[in-house]
DNA sequence: CGTGGCCTTGATAAAGTTCAAGAGCCGTGG
DNA sequence: CCACGGCTCTTGAACTTTATCAAGGCCACG
């Protein structure tokens, strides 16, 4: 246990004591795929980390359309927002697999920043690369049409895969049309569009980008 | 300026020792409306607070659309992000009117956090509630139309208000389009058609709201 | 009094959603 | 082993919302 939590990148760095404390304030908590860990406007009394599986943080409409802000995998953290502002979850968080996470209460947490000034910058790290993730959604949702966030998303997931061509969506299309801020009719088309203008080949869940140029003009133009 | 630098939030709660390092590493910086103050993908050496005036924060497509993320007046950080991770702005800065603002370097920023843990809860909480107003805002992006986030638009100011329902704009129309994440002629039809509907009355930048639970049910469901 | 900025209004076109129907896939159970 | 029900995904057609293009009004300021 103590060697996962080592491995979490927010705790990079610490010192073994810290990394003591901080196996004494954890909880361990296990998910079936599907399960709810929080609803927005729930207390939040601490936050979470992946430890395995996947975890979808979203917000929904009175309609019940779904849009989601972030698909977390292991290692990483969610609902610190509510341990240092306001006191309730800001949006919902659900599993997309069988999962476990750390629980850390919040004041417990709060107390072991205060000794320790690395946890907090490690902290402020990851806020802020998730404001910066927010900006670009913000970005691509008002300024670019569907056509143009897809390029940017498929770019985007051959970048974590080395620049490989050959992707494999972990989500399901319905959640990808989700992640884009759109539905799955739509996110089908245009999925077939891209394939008849000769950009990408799809099969199932396996995307291939045939023209990584014509992509890149479509992220950036949004014409497709 | 010692004041200043205790007046803002950010800084609350310090001792008068670390103000006075604030004061030190400060830099005080004046502007003229319209003026930029970054620009997105600039590399990011400190970050800002305004100590008046009043500065946008925003991003552009490649047709000159602007879509702005943030609007902050007096005691207000911006471009932390830039300090905590990566190190490149991820938007655009630009005053909305002649302001006045302190800049913080990055380095020294983090060697006074270090020393001081207060601060750096301060700054979590700052960037915690920026990540709320966030998801907020792709929120209305992706899950309302216009009337809706318009309206929403219009109770939260009436909020700040202590509830008041006349209403004066702080920025311009066209300003406003930019927040809501559309263009200056969608919100005049707009605006017209809930006049018509007797939700509101306008007068210039003036707002009257008429029919508050109108107003309530259209942020909820989106249906004018 | 004219000019430029901002706002409004109208006509048109594009993009996306909705509704409806059907295809493919998979696990379960007969 | 096959049939069934339940998913997810796809496709078509009508409709809605919003952007775009174009023109005109209002007001402040030189």
């Amino acid at each position: 246990m103590i060697e996962q939590i080592a491995s979490i990148p927010l705790f990079k760095g610490l010192p073994k004591e810290q990394l003591h404390d901080l196996v004494n304030i954890s909880v361990e908590q296990v998910f079936r795929r599907g399960d709810s860990i929080f609803c927005e406007g729930d207390e939040g009394k601490g936050f979470y980390v992946v430890v395995s599986g996947r975890v979808k943080i979203f917000k929904l409409s009175t309609e019940g359309k779904e849009q989601i802000l972030h698909i977390l995998g292991p290692g990483e953290t969610f609902g610190e927002v509510a341990v240092f502002a306001g006191r309730h979850f800001p949006a919902f968080a659900e599993t997309l697999e069988a999962s476990k996470t750390f629980f850390f209460p919040r004041n417990s947490f709060i107390a072991l920043i205060q000794k320790e000034p690395s946890l907090a910058l490690n902290m402020l790290a990851i806020l802020s690369s998730r404001l910066r993730q927010f900006a670009q959604l913000v970005e691509s949702l008002s300024l670019k049409e569907v056509p143009g966030r897809l390029a940017a998303y498929l770019l985007y997931l051959s970048e974590q895969r080395q620049g490989s061509s050959d992707l494999e969506l972990d989500i399901s299309k319905g959640q990808l049309a989700s992640v884009l801020g759109t539905i799955p009719e739509t996110l089908s088309r245009i999925l077939a569009r891209m394939t008849a203008q000769k950009l990408i080949q799809v099969n199932a869940s396996q995307i291939k980008i045939v023209n990584r140029q014509g992509l890149e003009d479509l992220a950036e133009t949004g014409k497709l």
